[in-house]
DNA sequence: GATAGAGTTTCCAGTTACTGGAAGGTCAAG
DNA sequence: CTTGACCTTCCAGTAACTGGAAACTCTATC
């Protein structure tokens, strides 16, 4: 199938795809007309990308998953462990984000939101308490 | 001051200060040696900088905030609607690691990690049930 | 057979927000 | 006077694509 198919079928972008080849994740043949010409273990490798992608594992996780998958006596403790893994930077990621949003939102509460210029929001990120004018920027050369 | 004491007191790192001037975000001025030489509004500049960046404001977003700053007669409203924004999309993507955090735990919980060559979480990421080798890249050239 | 449009190719540049490193100028201490 | 820390600019690289240009191929229609 052609390079349009194979993106349909695996949901991946077609620019994608041609990355995807460039840095040697995959390797459809070659028609007569220099078309890229995917066969079905090749639209799988697309498939298996995608998932991984859309999952969270970067790039070289998903070589290195994709090198697991190929080995046909890998341990499965080896993909546990790198899902382990992953799995402890998403929930780092969400702490982080939690905290965030918690920040955020507490400066949005304390913000009357209206047509005054005085803004909490501003204040905080000045580290000033009131409103003065401390970090405006010179227009001299 | 120069760089190195303006990157110790605004927590940020010396090259991020000179990427900061290069995209138009601080305009320190110049001593005769050629040295950036920071003053106060500049320090408090970067400050401010640095934490919107770490509460997850984009560049773009910083430099809309530090105009809103400058500003004397913006109205707290903007600056309450673009932290709003900002908000919903930490919230979405909390949500979304929430449910990638989801699968992978399935993923991982019905992993036996143990020797065995078989592991569901491949044989997810292949989108098979069972282990065939549906996506072995062949070897031929 | 000419032509239009869609699909394909390669290659180069841009994105975000820095980060690292090279080559060289400046400054303070000993 | 030399050493080492600090400063300068400029160029390249990161992650994972994405967009666009120029040129070729295929298919359908007239």
């Amino acid at each position: 199938m052609n390079i349009s198919l194979a993106a349909e079928r695996s949901g991946l972008p077609v620019k994608t795809i041609r990355y995807y080849e460039d840095i040697g994740l995959v390797r459809p043949g070659r028609s007569e007309n220099g078309y890229r010409e995917f066969a079905e273990p090749d639209l799988q490798r697309l498939k298996f990308l995608q998932r991984a992608r859309s999952l969270g594992f970067s790039i070289e996780e998903c070589r290195e998953l994709l090198s697991l998958y190929e080995d046909r006596h890998r341990a499965s403790a080896d993909v546990k462990a790198l899902t382990r893994t992953k799995i402890s930077e998403v929930d780092r990621k969400i702490a982080e984000l939690q905290s965030l949003k918690k920040v955020l939102s507490t400066l949005v509460d304390a913000c009357h939101g209206d047509n005054r210029p005085d803004c909490p929001i501003i204040d905080d990120l000045a580290g000033t308490s009131g409103g003065e004018a401390a970090i405006t920027q010179s227009t001299e050369k």
